[in-house]
DNA sequence: CTGAAAGCGCTTACAG
DNA sequence: CTGAAAGCGCTTACAG
């Protein structure tokens, strides 16, 4: 139905072929067969069928991008979209398109990858999540199919390519930027410890405390995937009193946004009770108020960079296995005080 | 690289077509060279090229999902997840594969669409949002490529497949919720005022207190794009003397979120003093404190049926201009309660 | 019930 | 610098 390769050769008087090489700017046809192949190709307003390209040329020009399978992933949402959107992005950029693999179950987000990929639809994946076990990167591993991952590996850390931010330090920095303020009794609350970067950031919240001489209290760590009676028993246990944390960090923005809500509660006012750290540097963070300090983790290289390299290794110009740590810099707003109690 | 059907059809003795037919399930083949066939498929592990297939058939079994140009859009981020996943979810199960269209700018997403389209990547587009004066729209239109909206069109509204809720009734079970619970007072906060939803949101409860012959005050209307100090000057106004609004009809569980952290700056807390009811019954209605009563809008159903809808469409079964309406509930929580002064 | 052949829209050696 | 031909991995009339 669509116009074709024939239909300008044709109209201009040449052979496919010779159309073929002017879209690919080759240098053996003259500028002026070009210039006039170019204007009928205009004129009739051909555009190349990506998909017949793809049969020759082995490639789709497209990536895959492998959500977690959904469940109680609420917090995490907002991080979820920026990535597809950065990935779409700088795959617009250098002309890939970008697919999306995910389901409510391990088999059907399996199954949908293998289609993905055995069926030749897409040249490799970025995984967008890390977590133990995980049969996805098992499969992706054995089968060779070029992937990257956004965080750190689990598994396959010295064989794989992936970009993120060093969590642990950043934790570090969340936990030394209250310490700094004065702050001596910190809490951390974390969504899902089974995640390689709560468990990160957890740990550098940790190690700063400890640097400090401060010995760390297993109470002031709390998971917001607790069941519902649980989690409002330590909050009642850490908030309840005179003597609650006057620091939290949170380990992302939503999660401190709640977090100053649940705190409203007790009666406690960020910051003038509590101050509060949180991470992404998300919009949350800049719309919530007060305005929260945040960590920013400059997700935008996040995604960029990984679309990058994970191109060089797709079209075979890159085999290492390389990994790419990112900074990360607290951006000051409003949610944190001075503390000298 | 891979095995291909070439090699099925030499390993099991039969033709390439053979095969294709197997492949197939086509009745003409006996039931006995299918078995032999699909014996030989498993051993040597045959997937069937979708590229391949695709161009023969001139169909890729893929729909593109548009995502709107990204800005401001902070509490809507948890709706476009869930409707990728939801879409996601429908294609699994119609062997479809998803791709995303996104953009920073109009022009880049138009120009990604384009060759989504014209590439012959995607057999149509599901649209996640809707405006005035669309280009994207008018190039679908124009280009009659197969399209549906998740939404109610501002143009094109006869001859386009759209699935949505009903919003203004939506609205006004909501405001009307409050209305019978005794409120008399009752704000409404929405994000940007220009998107169909909250200005059917909007109508729906201004009708809701017209109905009840309460006088419709432009004051009790906020817009949480509105620029920070003129947005902190208004709620000054709303909740700093005691004459207070005791309902609110939040456009998004998130806005009715950061509302009750926003009120508790007022000393005000949720239910005992304002009453609020958000749009979404997100995983936000149920994680916040207290949980959020919240209008169920079924977007499993809004996803899945524009996905089926939409592949009938694709496939030329159907024509018709259908719009499917889908029904709304309100989804009792704790943050509302009777109100009777 | 099965196979040989043409074709989907491109690209790329190979000749000239 | 340009063209004729083969081929990417499938499907589908057309014959038999």
């Amino acid at each position: 139905m669509s116009v074709t390769i024939k239909d300008v050769a044709k109209k201009a008087g040449v052979a496919t072929s010779t159309v073929s090489r002017t879209i690919q700017d080759s240098p053996s046809i003259s500028e002026k067969t070009k210039q006039n192949v170019r204007r009928v190709m205009k004129e009739i307003g051909y555009r190349p069928n990506l998909t017949a390209r793809g049969l020759v040329n082995q490639t789709t020009q497209t990536i895959g991008v492998i959500l977690p399978v959904s469940q109680g992933q609420g917090f995490q949402n907002t991080f979820f979209l920026s990535m597809i959107r950065g990935i779409s992005k700088a795959c617009n950029e250098k002309k890939y398109m970008v697919s999306i693999a995910s389901g409510t179950t391990e088999e059907e987000l399996l199954e949908s990858i293998q289609t993905m990929a055995e069926g030749g639809r897409v040249d490799g994946f970025i995984v967008l999540y890390s977590k133990k076990d995980d049969p996805i990167i098992e499969y992706l591993h054995q089968e060779k199919v070029p992937y990257a991952m956004i965080g750190k590996p689990y598994k396959y850390e010295n064989e794989m390519l992936y970009v993120d931010n060093d969590n642990v330090i950043a934790g570090k920095d969340a936990a030394n930027y209250l310490l700094q303020l004065g702050h001596k009794k910190i809490a951390f609350i974390g969504e899902d410890a089974h995640q390689m970067v709560i468990r990160e950031r957890l740990k550098g919240y940790t190690q700063a405390l400890e640097d400090a001489g401060i010995k760390v209290d297993q109470e002031l760590i709390l998971d917001v995937t607790l069941p519902e009676a649980a989690y409002r028993r330590k909050m009642e246990q850490l908030f309840g009193n005179n003597d609650f944390p006057t620091g939290i960090v949170a380990s992302d923005d939503l999660i401190a946004l709640n977090m100053s809500y649940l705190l409203s509660g007790f009666g406690l006012k960020i910051p003038t009770d509590v101050s509060i750290i949180g991470f992404n540097n998300s919009i949350f963070a800049e719309k919530s108020r007060p305005e929260l300090t945040s960590i920013d983790l400059h997700t935008d290289s996040l995604t960029s960079q990984t679309v990058y390299q994970l191109i060089e290794l797709m079209v075979g110009k890159q085999t290492l296995a390389v990994k790419i740590i990112l900074p990360h810099q607290v951006i000051e707003r409003q949610s944190c005080i001075r503390n000298d109690n």
